[in-house]
DNA sequence: TGCTGCTATGCATACGTATGCATGTTCACG
DNA sequence: CGTGAACATGCATACGTATGCATAGCAGCA
C-alpha cells in the first residue's frame, strides 16, 4: 500500500452528493444554514467515501488552527505529569489540540520554538522556566496570547497564572512553628525560576515574623530533582546535628529528603525531624512519605489558564499582564509533629 | 493588541527583497536551487518583516504536516511518562511537532479521535489499549502509518514495539526459584491489554517448567495503578499466611505492595516476602524500594517505533506487521533474596 | 561566434476548505 | 393572491506556500 493515497476531498463528496462543495462544507460546521435532508445525503455520502474533513486546509481559511501549544520543562517532576495531564484533557474536551514540546537544556530550543509558531498556533501555555522572556515577546509580536503557568516574569506584562507560593511558604513555616520547632533548615530548588525563590520567601518571611532571622535559616542549594536533592541532603547531613524541621521546595525534594535522612541517618521522621514539601502530588500521600505539604489546585489553575486564553472567543483583545493567583492551602499529613503529642519519644 | 492582527506573508517578504514569491519559498527550504546572495537579502527581509513560513499552507501543498499523533493511555504510570519523554524528544530533534492525545475512559474518545485524524497527521503512535483495533483499522485506510507500543492485536496485522513481556515474566520466575521461593503470587494489570497478560504468562510457563503447576499460583486481579494494587494486596493479605514471592506486573503495583505490606503485615521483605515488578520506572530504583525488576530499554523501544514509522521517506510503501520485540534484562536489587544468604532469619 | 548544458528565477497553478454575495425557494401573513 | 422575510444553495474567490514548466542568464567549449 502506498503511502501517499489519494484521500477523498468535499468535492468528492459533494459530487456523489449531488450537491455542491459549499454544501458539503456547511454540513460539516455546525449551525451553518443547511437543510437537514441535504445533510444527512451529504454525511451518509461522506461515510461511504471514508471522508474527513482537512483541517489543515480549514485551518488556511479560517484562520484559527484548533491547536494549542503547551511548553514543558521537564516531566521528571509529577506535579507538571499531572498539569499536563490536566490541560491534554481540558482542551481535548473543548475541541482543542494539544502540541506538546520540551525544553531541557534551552540551547536548542529556540529554533525548535520556531518551528512550533509556525503552526499558527491558537495559544500557548508555557511551564519552562528557561524560556519566558523570548518566548512570550515573540508570541506577543504575533499576537498569540500566552499564559505562564507557575511562573511569571517579573516586571513585563505576561500573563500567568500561579499559586499563592509566598503564602504557601507562610503556612508551612506556620505548621513547623505550631509544632514547636527551633532550628530551620530549606531545600532550594531550581534558582532559574520563581517559583522556588517565592516559596522560600513565604517561608523566611513568616519565620523573621517570628523572630527567627533568614540568617538561622539553614539553605541547601538543589536541582527540583530527586535525585540531586536526595545527594545534597545525604551529604549536608552525612554527620552531624539535624535540624528541627526541613521545608523542601517540592514534593520530590521532599521525598527525597526523607530517604535520605532515613536511609543516611536512621532518622525518625517526625519526631527527630519534621519535613514539609509543597505540590501534593499523588506519591506524596503514599505510605512510606504521608507527607505535609501545600496543595496546588491543580483543576483550579488550569481552568484559570484557559480563561485567560479565552480561546473561545478570538476576536477578543489579548489584555496584557493579566495576573492570576489562586490560594493553596496546606496538607497536614504525618511528617510534621502533631503539637500536643509532643515528642512521644 | 488585536488577535488577528495579520502576520506577514511570503508576499510581503518578496515585495521587500525585490523578489518574487517562490524565491522566498525556495530560501527557506534547503536544498532548492536559489543563489546565496539572494537567499541572504531574503532571509534579511524576513527578519525585517517577523516573517515566519506557515506551516499549515505549507503543508497543504505538501500534504505532509510534519505532524505525529501520540494517543496515550493515562499518565498515572511513570513509564509512560518516560515513553511520551522520550518520543516527543526524539521526534522534537527530527524536526517532528507531537499531537498529544489522551483517552481514558475509551468512550468519548471516538470523536476525539477522528479529530486527530482531520490534521492530516504524518503517524500514529498508539499506546492505549482501549481504541488499537479501531484506530488500526482507520489509520490503514487512510495510509498513515501506525506503531502499536507496548501492546499488540493478535491476528491482526497492524505493526507494534515491544518489549519481550513473556520474556521478562520468565526472568523473574528464575529469579524467585534461585532464590527458593516455594509459594508464588501473581498480581495482574489491566486485563484489556497483552502485556500483563504476557508478563503472566511467561511467568506461569516457567513455574511450570520448574513443576509448579499454574493452579498453585495465587492470582490477585488488579488495575495497573498503584491505589488499585494497594487496596488488593491489603485486603488479600489482611490476615493469613503470606507467600514467598509476589511478581507484580509492572513497578507501581510492586510499589503498592511493598507498601501494603509493611504497613498491614510489617512485613519484611524481602526476608518474609520477595517481591519483582516490571518496567525498571525511576521510582524503583530509591530507597525505600530497591525493587527488583525487568528493564524496558525505552529508548531502543522509541528508536524501532520512529524506524518503523520511516517518517523521512514517506514514499515508501507501509509494509503490514511489522513486529519488533526488544529483549528486556532483570535489575537485581533489593526485594529478591540472594541464595546464599538464604533468609537470613 | 555559436552551440550546449546547467543553474537561477519567475509565472502560474494546485492544495482543500470557508464564506461573502447573489439568487432561488419556501412559507407565513395580510 | 401578493409581499416580504427567512432560509437554503451555489458560485467564485481567498487563504499562504510549493512546484512544474518555461525562460533567462551564464560558463565552457569547439
Amino acid at each position: 500500500m502506498k503511502r501517499r493515497q489519494t484521500r477523498s476531498t468535499s468535492f468528492d463528496v459533494a459530487a456523489l452528493a449531488g450537491v455542491s462543495q459549499s454544501a458539503v462544507s456547511r454540513a460539516f460546521s455546525v449551525g451553518s444554514s443547511i437543510a437537514e435532508a441535504k445533510r444527512q445525503k451529504i454525511l451518509e455520502a461522506a461515510r461511504k467515501l471514508n471522508y474527513v474533513p482537512n483541517s489543515i486546509a480549514s485551518s488556511l481559511t479560517t484562520k484559527r488552527s484548533n491547536i494549542v501549544a503547551v511548553v514543558l520543562g521537564n516531566l521528571a517532576n509529577p506535579f507538571y505529569v499531572s498539569v499536563l495531564s490536566t490541560l491534554v484533557r481540558r482542551l481535548q474536551d473543548g475541541g482543542w489540540q494539544v502540541l506538546t514540546f520540551t525544553v531541557d537544556n534551552g540551547t536548542e530550543a529556540d529554533e525548535a520554538l520556531m518551528r512550533v509558531l509556525r503552526y499558527q498556533v491558537d495559544g500557548v501555555i508555557l511551564t519552562a522556566a528557561q524560556l519566558s522572556t523570548r518566548m512570550t515577546s515573540i508570541c506577543h509580536e504575533r499576537g498569540i496570547p500566552i499564559v505562564l503557568f507557575n511562573r511569571y516574569i517579573p516586571g513585563s506584562d505576561a500573563s500567568g497564572v500561579r499559586c499563592d507560593n509566598v503564602g504557601g511558604g507562610r503556612l508551612v513555616a506556620d505548621a513547623f512553628l505550631y509544632a514547636g520547632a527551633k532550628r530551620f533548615a530549606l531545600l532550594l530548588g531550581d534558582p532559574r525560576g520563581t517559583t522556588s525563590a517565592d516559596r522560600a520567601r513565604g517561608f523566611s518571611q513568616r519565620l523573621a515574623e517570628a523572630g527567627i532571622p533568614t540568617s538561622e535559616i539553614y539553605c541547601i542549594e538543589g536541582h527540583s530533582t530527586y535525585d540531586g536533592a536526595y545527594a545534597r541532603v545525604s551529604q549536608t547531613y552525612r554527620r552531624g546535628e539535624l535540624p528541627d524541621a526541613i521545608f523542601a521546595v517540592n514534593d520530590i525534594m521532599a521525598m527525597a529528603t526523607m530517604d535520605a535522612l532515613r536511609q543516611r541517618r536512621s532518622a525518625r521522621i517526625p519526631d527527630e525531624v519534621m519535613v514539609a514539601g509543597f505540590d501534593d502530588i499523588p506519591e506524596a500521600k503514599r505510605w512510606p512519605y504521608r507527607l505535609t505539604t501545600v496543595r496546588q489546585p491543580v483543576d483550579e489553575m488550569v481552568a484559570q489558564t484557559l480563561e485567560i486564553l479565552h480561546l473561545d472567543d478570538p476576536d477578543l483583545p489579548i489584555e496584557p499582564g493579566i495576573e492570576r493567583v489562586v490560594p493553596c492551602r496546606l496538607i497536614w499529613r504525618d511528617t510534621v509533629r502533631e503539637p500536643k503529642s509532643e515528642a512521644p519519644r
